[in-house]
RNA sequence: GGGCGGUUAGCUCAGUGGUAGAGCACUACAUUGACAUUGUAGGGGUCACAAGUUCGAACCUUGUACCGCCCACCA
């Protein structure tokens, strides 16, 4: 005997336990059914399961689930990834919060058995959430992005890369993170709007020379001329010009023409020092912004840095790895030391150069860039090198005018008009580490990159070919414009968690680049001194080759043949360039195929109020509460403590105690997955309700109340049922239904419409099983007919047993548990529903047209009388008599089959077919056939007579509307023959349910 | 600046040219033998706005407004 209820908690660990211990979750090996693979994305080791990871996974899990149940041969590979910067940072916290020896201080070898140490006991957590989860992954094929096999496959490529020449070393402007002191590609750094101020200095011209400053309006009416000894520029960032290697102009700038060419001097740091640098002309600067003239720093901005590279401007780094001013050398620069070394042959942006300059001033060294950019500013005001304006000029905004309050006004008038500096606010956008959150420098520092632009052209040619497709098909936009206009992929980093890079220098520099120290060796010869690069590459390298380096390559595994390229990827439209893209290119690359056939990228989960989870912000809904429950004091605890700005706990603790007081109930895993499917559409984002998932376990909970009703009405399991052998219309009916929502669920997971595929079967199961099958069902099981009865058993019992088939791969823990329980002993026998034959067909389905009609036409009758009798007030529970009025032979043969349906479900006394409705009675209409209920007793005259008035004038309503569209000779002539057919029938219909209502009207008035 | 998406019931969203829908919320009724984590019935919409195409527009076209997100950017 089933429970009452359904106990997930209990359940659905044990069932899991029982699915991996009997090997469901390993590939099927049978090698004449098709294959079907999908690779995880790895989470990162140091991962918590957030509702990102739920849905991802739920998806695939979906997916999975569904095609072994269509016996495919199939295998879903899990792991984690190093997660490089995330993990070194985990383990380095760990350290200092445990007072033990910083990473510098234990040294790299020291620090990554630490780091392995942490891996092995605390790392990977997360998969064990996705097995709470239900995910079916085959574990005994768990892989690592920094395993043996998986540094294999990276040493590997990283050498036919090189070899090739798709992979060098060059000096280049990059983002550096002074957080990790570590380079990061252009995709780890966030743009950020951010208030700021632009400054505008006076660069002195050499030699005390002058020119004549013209300023012209559009019409070229001189508005300001006047004679200059200095030129004047604009920065929002004054710390970078010790920096500077030239100004720049537009050629066409008339105002500066005159003094292109000469020099100006920087006017920062001791006067004897300072430097000269010439005005050149570039396309860059646009004459209409600023004052027209733009410092260029090479090394410190990546316009200029274009700039420069364009015009030799020399480029020269001014900061240290932690991106304060640096502290090494004395001296100020000499012209002519730069002179020097390039006679000698360097670049002029080498670092001999930079180093040999000693450019930062005394003052400034070893300051932070945002000290350094305060004094900066302070000394250049104080010398009077910056741009002076009237106090009202309307770019400065001056902190009093923004303080100004009733009653200052007349303070604010009598201050004086002088002069001050002119400094712009203005919102700038600010780089940053996308998980250090610190601004990022660009810095000119020696790096390994990828000639991505190479690689893209297959990569873009695999999707607009089709090989690869992706749903939602929008996202190829996305995939193709970032293709189009890649940048060379920066992939060393200076951490010391990752795959080293393999490539090992000799005392001359040389560099040799092997899978092996030993390899590198052999191709240095045995007596040169080997140093191997310090570096490790970006985490993204790795999991670029995931498709095929979990599958066993370089070997020739049969993994590798038989589930590359993999079907199926699922992810989120975050990960398309760091990830999709990456694979698509290496796979492309190494593999000559694509990596996986279908990428679905699913939508961001976000709170019911539609904003980004965020630990941060505080609104975020942990899934294994949703699963396990969570009372409200641990709910808020949990919320409160993440948050980035304490100050605003009261106010999430207010907000979360309110919403949910309580916290939530365990709705186990079943019922999240399906939320998430259910709400998982294409092209639109998830919003997650807790109300969502408790809706979702109730579904559950009536699913398992319609098991429990199948056992106490001995509804059997019978396997298999051949409908062309099954008589009663209610049966023949929900047959042709059951095998209609099998074939939309299939299509709908084919197309990946989860949403579809979940709706639909909520729909079929609560509203066509639950509300009428079964209740129809009822007076039959009850009934005196034997032959009925038995045949009901069997049809009901297999409508259920195929429901949860269907249900599985969304619900696979309650559909599981119900499975057994439905006929205790089949687990042991045939195995778990898991891995049941799935119902969806493809073939011809069974559909009895005039078996649907019939229940149909039951259905609508009962539901009518409902209608009526709710409307009038009749008493739920009373039971009335009603007659059929001109029914024709059909509908008397309908009402006599079905009668005790008929008077149970509509509580009906008794039914009668007649000629005329008794007197008092209230009648409805049902195409041909009245319908008339003796419930004078309960009611209302005069609200009777007003329901049939609004009746009859809504219908006449709708008569109008359609004669006016069947009298347009337009639309009769133009419009398709079977539309304008079907109007007129719907006309006539009207008509004739308008006559009868007006009849029964008028019986109202005789009663009077 | 470029790109993508959105605007339909109180809320969340379906709806690819011909009858405006679902879930939740709301209202009323119901403890009838699977289920109150329930059942039955009901109220509720100028489909953002404007113009156009069409016999006919939530749907197609153009424009406008507002809201998201992504990418690139003026020193």
């Amino acid at each position: 005997m089933l429970d009452q209820r359904f106990d997930p908690a209990e359940a659905e660990t044990r069932l899991y336990k029982a699915w991996e211990s009997a090997g469901c979750f390993k590939p099927s090996g049978d090698t004449s059914a098709a294959a079907y693979s999908i690779v995880i994305p790895p989470p990162n080791v140091t991962g918590v399961l957030h509702m990102g990871h739920a849905l991802n996974n739920t998806l695939q899990d979906i997916l999975v689930r569904f095609e072994r149940m269509r016996q495919k041969n199939v295998l879903w590979q899990p792991g984690t990834d190093h997660a490089g910067i995330a993990t070194q940072m985990v383990v380095e916290r760990q350290l200092s919060q445990n007072q033990e020896p910083s990473r510098t201080e234990m040294g790299r070898e020291a620090f990554l058995e630490k780091v392995w140490e942490w891996k092995e006991e605390s790392g990977g957590q997360i998969l064990n959430q996705l097995k709470r989860l239900g995910a079916s992954c085959d574990w005994s094929r768990e892989r690592f992005t920094l395993d043996d096999g998986c540094n294999k496959a990276v040493n590997k490529v990283f050498v036919q890369l090189f070899n090739e020449g798709l992979i060098y070393r060059a000096k280049r402007l990059v983002n550096w993170d002074p957080q990790f002191q570590s380079a990061i590609s252009n995709l780890e750094v966030e743009n950020v709007e951010v208030p700021g101020h632009m400054w505008h200095f006076k660069y002195p011209l050499a030699d005390g020379a002058t020119y004549t400053y013209v300023e012209k309006d559009e019409d070229g009416n001189v508005t300001l001329e006047e004679e200059r000894d200095y030129i004047a520029i604009a920065t929002t960032r004054p710390e970078t010009m010790l920096g500077d290697g030239a100004v720049a102009v537009h050629p066409s700038d008339e105002r500066y023409a005159s003094i292109v060419g000469k020099f100006c001097e920087i006017p920062v740091g001791p006067k004897e020092h300072r430097r000269l640098i010439p005005i050149i002309t570039d396309q860059y600067p646009d004459p209409e912004f600023g004052s027209g003239a733009v410092k260029i720093t090479g090394a410190h901005d990546f316009n200029d840095y274009e700039v420069a590279k364009r015009g030799g401007i020399p480029m020269f780094s001014l900061m240290d790895e932690k991106a304060h001013m640096r502290s090494d050398g004395a001296a100020y620069a000499d012209e002519s030391a730069r002179a020097q070394k390039m006679s000698e042959g360097a670049e002029a942006w080498d670092e001999t150069i930079v180093a040999a300059m000693n450019l930062v001033p005394e003052a400034y060294r070893g300051l932070d860039r945002f000290e350094a950019r305060a004094r900066v500013i302070a000394d250049i005001t104080e010398e009077g090198f910056a741009v002076m304006v009237p106090a009202d000029d309307p770019r400065v905004q001056t902190k009093k005018k923004k303080k100004k309050k009733k009653g200052d006004d007349e303070a604010a008038a009598d201050e004086p008009v002088g002069l001050v500096p002119l400094v712009e606010n203005k919102t700038i956008q600010q780089p940053f580490g996308d998980r250090s959150k610190v601004v990022i420098e660009p810095m000119l520092t020696d790096q390994w990159f990828v000639d991505a632009e190479t690689l893209a052209g297959p990569a873009l040619e695999a999707v607009s070919e089709g090989k690869t497709r992706f749903v939602p098909d929008n996202w190829r936009k996305t995939y193709d414009n970032w293709l189009n206009d890649i940048q060379p992929w920066c992939i060393s980093r200076q951490l010391w968690w990752g795959h080293r890079i393999p490539v090992w220098y000799g005392s001359e520099g040389e560099i040799f680049c092997a899978e092996t120290e030993a390899e590198a060796r052999d191709l240095a010869g045995a007596d040169v001194s080997l140093m191997q690069d310090e570096d490790v590459l970006d985490t993204w390298f790795s999991s670029a080759l995931w498709p095929f380096s979990t599958l066993g390559w370089p070997e020739k595994t049969t993994e590798l043949e038989t589930f590359y390229p993999t079907s199926t990827l699922i992810t989120g439209f975050d990960i398309i360039f760091f990830w999709v893209a990456r694979m698509m290119m290496q796979g492309i690359h190494l593999m000559d195929e694509v990596p996986f056939k279908d990428v679905y990228i699913h939508a961001l989960v976000l709170d019911e109020n539609g904003k980004k989870m965020s630990k941060s912000v505080g609104n975020t809904i942990d899934p294994l509460d949703l699963i396990q429950g969570v009372s409200g004091e641990d709910l808020v605890k949990k919320r409160v403590h993440g948050l980035k700005d304490p100050e605003k706990a009261p106010q999430i603790e207010k907000d979360t105690r309110k919403a949910y007081p309580d916290g939530f109930d365990a709705f186990g895993a079943d019922a999240l997955r399906f939320t998430l499917a259910r709400l998982a559409g294409q092209g639109r984002n998830i919003r997650l309700s807790v109300q969502a998932v408790e809706g979702s376990r109730n579904f559950s909970t009536k699913l398992w109340n319609a098991m429990r009703f199948a056992e106490m009405n001995e509804c059997g399991a019978p396997g298999s049922i051949d409908p062309d052998a099954v008589n009663n219309p209610v049966n023949r009916w929900i047959l042709g239904e059951l095998d209609a929502a099998g074939a939309e669920v299939t299509k709908a997971l084919e197309e990946f419409r989860f949403n579809d595929a979940a709706g639909g079967l909520y729909k079929f199961v609560w509203n066509i099983v639950c509300d009428w099958y079964l209740e129809l069902s009822k007076p039959m099981l009850s009934g005196d007919d034997e032959a009925v009865k038995a045949e009901t058993r069997d049809v009901c019992g297999y409508v259920l047993d195929e429901v949860l088939k269907l249900l599985h791969p969304f619900m696979p823990f309650v559909t599981e548990e119900l499975w057994e329980s439905r006929a205790p002993g089949r687990k042991e026998a045939e195995g778990f529903l898991m891995l049941k034959q799935w119902p969806g067909k493809s073939g011809e389905l069974f559909h009895d047209a005039k078996a649907a009609e019939e229940i149909e036409w039951i259905i609508g009758l009962i539901s009518e009388v409902r209608s009526v009798r709710s409307d009038l007030g009749v008493p739920a529970g009373a039971k009335v008599p009603m007659a059929l009025i001109g029914a024709s032979d059909e509908t008397a043969r309908r009402a006599n089959l079905h009668k005790d349906i008929l008077l149970r479900l509509a509580r009906l006394a008794e039914l009668d077919l007649k000629d005329q409705a008794p007197k008092g009675a209230v009648s409805t209409v049902m195409g041909e056939t009245s319908l008339s209920l003796s419930i004078a007793e309960f009611i209302d005259i005069a609200e009777e007579k007003s329901r049939l008035d609004k009746r009859v004038e809504d219908m006449q309503k709708e008569i109008g509307g359609l004669e006016g569209r069947l009298s347009n000779q337009q639309f009769v002539a133009k419009a398709p023959p079977e539309v304008v057919e079907e109007q007129k029938k719907r006309l006539s219909d009207f008509k004739v349910s308008a006559e009868k209502l007006q009849a029964a009207r008028s019986r109202l008035d005789d009663l009077d």
